[in-house]
DNA sequence: CGCCCAGTTGAGGACACTCAATAGCGGTGG
DNA sequence: CCACCGCTATTGAGTGTCCTCAACTGGGCG
């Protein structure tokens, strides 16, 4: 794996409040009093395709809101082989091990041009004293990760190879529903799915053939949404 | 599925101080003086095997503590058939969605004798405005649930029949290792699996013959932990 | 230009699925 | 008490999907 360096920005002047995902990013539910306790500066990077926000066994001192881009959550079987677990996407929030001083689960790597912005841990300790709303806020946070997690594993670890590849690039399109699909590399998709990288190259090639999805620029895709819904439920 | 009466004792004197699960239980972290606070009676109830504790769907007004047994998440696919997305044991906690007001994701099936807490989420929401402790317990919790759930993508989805049906079965021991271990349906082994009922069948009966695993009264199986430990890794 | 890596395609085989028949077990009723 | 039923588990045969191994292609970059 390619190592990319990191690119640091200081937010300086602006803050949360101007946050392009403010509305779901961890002070979503703090008001414009409690904007005023962020003295601290929130650290916001960027990382581009391979590289890692960080590495499974590490002690983390921040949590991480995902502002743009998508991050794979990868783990390491003992066999060797790797398995994507998760993949994060516009604002999740990655990380939340740290609250409880647990090392980080897995590694965490982009996928595509991400921007991040990282919040110290002492920073959302010293707020949830005082705020039980942020309490809330935060184990919102977690359930979506439970759910997103218990979806992973019923969508995209359970029936055949079409299926697996048609209800993942409909995941992918959620985002932005009509907007194009970033597709990455076939090792990644494989590992996602549970799938070897020839079955995925063979089975993306097949949906290209019948027109299901079609080659942008850019490695971009568009999707014939209502046919890989068919394909994604089993009506073949 | 057979639905079977639900038997409801209520605690009385008792409380979750002398709980047998106390150490592991939600109300771990506070001091004695906390349990003052604990006028609300916590509904113990029982359940026998295939009785539903709630419904995916409902609207949940507690949250529960597995004192004893097992139970299983159920989600369904679209396709109808289910999957059985994690496990629950001795002092996991269910139902965390309730304490956001959001419906249960799953269905919640015991799949031995359990005994269960109930606990009110207005109780938890009542002590979680004076203790900020306990919103780091159950931070705790959520990150469990969270773990497992990666955990259970990683181990149970992904490898031959042979390694899934042996990593399960350790799964299943470490609650007790050297203890033997309950074993239940075909069906509800094939859907934590991703396997097919005969698959699953086939492949017990395959460990059963080279002796890796033995027949005990009552349902139970004591294991030979090393060789299902190499099998699980891959070195056949 | 030629290397290298990622993706594609092919052939063969292994594994798990499907469909189907049989065996075991517990409960019910004659 | 035994015969019968329903359900679950087991076993078998045949098929299909996906995996493995291997060769080939094409674009990016030194």
């Amino acid at each position: 794996m390619k190592t990319v360096p990191i690119r640091v920005a200081w937010l300086g002047e602006q803050n949360c409040r101007d946050c392009a995902v403010r509305s779901s990013a961890l002070f979503a539910g703090l008001g414009e009093v409690d904007f005023g306790e962020l003295h601290q500066p929130i650290e916001d990077i960027i990382l581009e395709s391979p590289a890692m926000l960080y590495r499974v066994g590490e002690r983390g001192r921040a949590v991480f809101t995902l502002r743009r881009g998508l991050v794979k959550l990868v783990k390491y079987l003992p066999d060797g082989n790797q398995r994507i677990v998760r993949l994060l996407r516009q604002g999740d929030t990655l990380g939340l091990e740290a609250l409880l001083s647990q090392p980080y689960p897995h590694d965490a790597i982009a996928l595509t041009h991400c921007e991040i912005c990282t919040i110290p841990v002492s920073l959302v300790e010293r707020l949830s004293h005082e705020q039980s709303r942020l309490c809330q806020e935060l184990m919102t946070r977690w359930q979506r990760a439970l759910a997103e997690a218990d979806r992973w594993l019923a969508e995209f670890s359970t029936g055949t190879a079409r299926q697996r590849v048609a209800r993942l690039l409909l995941w992918l399109s959620e985002t932005a529903p009509g907007q194009p699909v970033p597709l990455f590399g076939r090792e990644d998709l494989g590992a996602m799915l549970g799938l070897t990288t020839e079955t995925v190259s063979r089975t993306i090639a097949e949906l290209r053939r019948t027109r299901l999805i079609r080659e942008m620029p850019h490695n971009q895709l568009t999707l014939d949404q209502a046919a890989l819904r068919r394909i994604g439920e089993g009506m073949v």
